[in-house]
DNA sequence: AAACGATTTCGAAGCGCTTCGACACCTGAC
DNA sequence: GTCAGGTGTCGAAGCGCTTCGAAATCGTTT
């Protein structure tokens, strides 16, 4: 069984090859009769076109890159929901996904550019001091980077807008009445190394909570239990009044939930938490929380990519983030 | 900047376009010294081959196509090692790995493999009466799956040792001097429908009691928690000198250790319990168990699909169960 | 009836690579 | 000194597709 080919189609059609073409790449007017005529002779025959062919041809790959950070320790729901929405994005503009590990690093990225196999990048989880950034700025491929490294002019970037993400937290909990609110965001040294998402949250938390006349204060937040519940304590004994707390830092989530059960504050009777995180450590805990919304991220770096690819310009995106209710406010 | 091809290499070296192409593929013998000028050149220039126009030549697109099942629901972790252990292996072969969904279905499978897009497939996830198997039969493209169909004749297929896993928890519990044990499986109408993977881990797990000359049983399991609690209360009432429990159900077994709280049974000091479930299950509940190993599973298939591409006849394989002791046996 | 533009189709030239057969050269055997 | 048999290299023919310019066909207009 050979496999068919366009010269196939087109002896069965009785057209040229090139009317082939035309017809199954729309670019050029083809009459009706004959569109059928060939689109028949395709259905019947079962043609598929060659994908090297028609890459070496058109010098189109019709394949888009996808360089996760395949490494443990990663939020895999986030990562997955992603990676299905790329793929199926991907598909609707009729491109095919190459999967790649981050630890090729440029290498990889430097290969797959070079052999034409691909004809866009998409690099999900991109560091603030990427190594990866300066290639990809001087690289002939399109590519879209999921976050912000600390220089993003020049590059499309889509992430979370954390500026708004804090905001809706504070307004969340102003719209409940809270008049005393606080966010314990990131270790210190997360701020001290200027990164942007973090201190993004804090800018949006604050400038809501003035603008609803709140008492709000945003500290650093440590990672063990002890830092996190001795930060507590200080917290509660400074101002007792504390009644509404947004936290945004992962690994100190549970932490914050215990020191408050410790501190005999429950939640939400006494004190309301709202937490900025992936989706599975706010639904395990029934935290109301802002989710990072992977899908809606993996459909829009894909269709920024597609805009490159066509020569667009494209800019960076920042998405909107959702805040879900559960059951640790009121 | 225009893109580097053979020719300038063949150019910039002196030689012929074929002889580059030799040095490069290794397919007939080049004199030393015009190998090293070519690599030379190659190094210089910056080349790297065109994937489209070796694909197009030499009928190997050096891609090959993974199809997870990404749909919610997934065991995450052991589909993230699995995917990571492939594109390690793959890129070893000097091969890369297009992603795809099991939602496109047979049609996706068909298009990467007519397009010639991709030299061979990879199915995770195959469920025991797969609508791809038949279609996977007569593809010209070779191809693995991960688990077990019905009928496997004819496939490669790749899946943990189940009877293995069984006889192995037997083992286990015989080996601590457990006298009376028991495994709970999967739902009645898991036997009933002869999903292969479940009768093999109870058929290993009686045979290997026997060799023991143990008392033990196989009981089916349902998933809500009331019907695991009474079913546990009647195996109990039955035979309370039962000491050693073996839970093939990833949903059950939380409910299982919940009616043995119940049941005043504790954990180990009254029963040991032994899961055959993923990683992150066992992890978070401390529980003695037999792992997926993702990470071979990925390897090992990658292994047998390399083999199959050089046109050598490839088995299927059971991987090995192993057994980790954590805190629920003693 | 000729000439014209618009529409539709064709033919051929690559795209960058692999691979096959052939050629040139060298060695050693006679 | 000639010839068989190796080595090492070259040239050219595709692989299956896209795309460009040109040819063919048609309905209109003069």
């Amino acid at each position: 069984m050979r496999t068919v080919t366009i010269a196939d189609v087109a002896r069965h059609a009785g057209v040229a090859v090139s009317t082939v073409s035309y017809v199954l790449s729309g670019k050029r007017a083809i009459s009706a009769t004959t569109r059928q005529r060939v689109l028949d002779s395709v259905r019947v025959l079962g043609y598929h076109p060659n994908a090297g062919a028609r890459a070496l041809a058109s010098k189109r790959a019709n394949v888009i890159a996808l360089v996760l950070p395949l490494r443990a320790g990663m939020n895999l729901p986030v990562l997955m929901q992603f990676a299905t929405s790329v793929v199926a994005t991907a598909r609707q503009y009729d491109h095919d996904v190459l999967l790649m590990t981050a630890d090729e690093g440029t290498d990889g990225i430097r290969r797959v550019a070079a052999s034409a196999m691909v004809d866009g990048l998409l690099l999900m989880d991109v560091e603030v001091h990427d190594a990866r950034v300066p290639l990809l700025r001087d690289l002939a491929e399109p590519n879209v980077l999921i976050g912000f490294p600390a220089d993003a002019e020049g590059l499309t970037c889509v992430d979370l807008d954390f500026n708004r993400a804090g905001a809706l937290c504070a307004q969340h909990l102003a719209e409940r009445g809270h008049r005393e609110i606080a966010l314990l965001g990131a270790p210190e040294v997360v701020y001290e190394r200027g990164t942007g998402f973090a201190e993004r949250t804090r800018a949006g938390f604050l400038a809501e909570a003035t603008r609803h006349d709140l008492s709000a204060r945003a500290v650093p937040c440590e990672e063990t239990y002890d830092e996190v519940a001795s930060a507590m304590k200080l917290l509660f004994d400074a101002h007792p009044g504390l009644t509404g707390l947004v936290v945004h830092n992962e690994a100190a989530v549970g932490h914050v939930l215990g020191a408050l059960r410790a501190l005999g504050r429950a939640v939400p009777e006494d004190v309301s938490v709202v937490a900025i995180c992936p989706d599975d450590i706010a639904e395990r805990a029934r935290l109301t929380s802002v989710l990072i919304p992977a899908e809606e991220l993996g459909r829009e770096a894909v269709r920024l990519l597609m805009a490159k690819l066509d020569g667009l310009p494209a800019g960076s995106l920042l998405l909107e983030p959702r805040l879900t209710i559960r059951e640790s406010t009121r």
